[in-house]
DNA sequence: CGCAAATAGTGCGTGACACGCAAACATGTG
DNA sequence: CACATGTTTGCGTGTCACGCACTATTTGCG
């Protein structure tokens, strides 16, 4: 097992973007300037001060939950077998990577539907890009633009899909939203050449 | 022409964005801290409190310019002919958009590759992203995900384009590098499925 | 085991900042 | 020329991020 210290500090940042997001639910999109910095360190129970040791601003605490998730994607993709075509060993590391467990619609709501997160939010999400690519290229043995690319339309795929996961009356599985997205990078249009 | 008030709102904004962005560079990345909103009113010529009316913080107002570029996106696809093949509509729309002027390396360097200015940046490239996704909704007469899993597709890749571009020793002109990324997510790998 | 070094948590103080508010000011209209 | 609408500005306030110094906890070594 790792550290001891590696473990708690693990916990406390867990600790830490759990009770942020929770606040921010709570308070909704528009309520977000009520979410004080006291409120979250002390529903952490943390000082202050070490809130401000994690995170340097309440968007990045609010997110980092998302953030952590982003940046197993290349993990994800490395733990598929090594036969499967690219595509597929993409759509099924995302699937599993971001619907294990399926995630709470409110946090995600909060996260990528109110502006004040817009920016944090993307960075969420694009911290995964770097691994995910370093991962392709592994798998695929190329190099240079190519993987790069791939790994950020990726990315961009998925945050259309959780965008359409979220619409209201829509009561699909996260899943399916995914799957569509990543085909649209996949297979792109051909008819409309 | 338009309003005599839209004008002086534009230039001013632009007006700030500049001296932002002017100032961010002359301190580089590390010293982005020491550009006080301050110094960007000032030389911006306009008051502390006015500057704030505009942006709503110095990262903000920082890439406030490339956002600008970025809403443009859509127009610069309509503006192609109605017969062109997308991906060509879409590859020489975003290569007459974003070289056209051919763009400040040390700006740009600034924008993409500060850690804290990484939000604003990914917000600044991505709110290019719905007016894209219409253009192309329009063009190709289809809706739901497939519009805007491409034009985040596309905007994802001209991003990874401009961080190619702004590789050390590499002196080829930025539209390569777009044209290279582009055809990745137009024509994806197909020999590592 | 017991001690020294490394690492994490905390309190305090400070400078900067975003924004509400209300008053001056500019611009477009009948 | 007056009136309505939109813009700039100064001031005051509450919040925040972070440097610094100190304490507590964990770790590795003799």
């Amino acid at each position: 097992m790792t550290d001891l210290r590696a473990r708690n500090r693990q916990a406390t940042r867990e600790a830490i973007t759990a009770a942020a997001l929770r606040l921010a639910v709570e308070q909704g999109p528009s309520g977000l300037a009520l979410v004080r910095v006291n409120d979250i360190a002390s529903a952490a129970g943390v000082s202050p001060r070490t809130y401000n040791n994690y995170f340097s601003s309440r968007e990045e605490a609010i997110c980092g939950g998302q953030a952590d998730q982003s940046r197993r994607a290349g993990d994800a993709l490395r733990a598929r077998p090594a036969g499967e075509p690219l595509d597929v060993a993409i759509t099924e590391a995302m699937v599993g990577l971001f619907t294990d467990p399926e995630p709470d619609r409110a946090g995600l709501r909060m996260i990528m539907l109110t502006p004040e997160l817009e920016g944090e939010a993307l960075r969420a999400f694009t911290v995964g890009e770097s691994s995910l690519a370093e991962a392709i290229a592994e798998r695929t043995g190329e190099s240079g633009l190519r993987p790069e690319v791939t790994a950020a339309a990726v990315v961009a795929a998925i945050r259309v899909a959780g965008r359409h996961w979220l619409t209201p009356a829509a009561n699909r599985p996260f899943a399916d939203d995914i799957r569509r997205a990543l085909s649209c990078v996949f297979s792109p249009d051909q008819t409309s050449r």
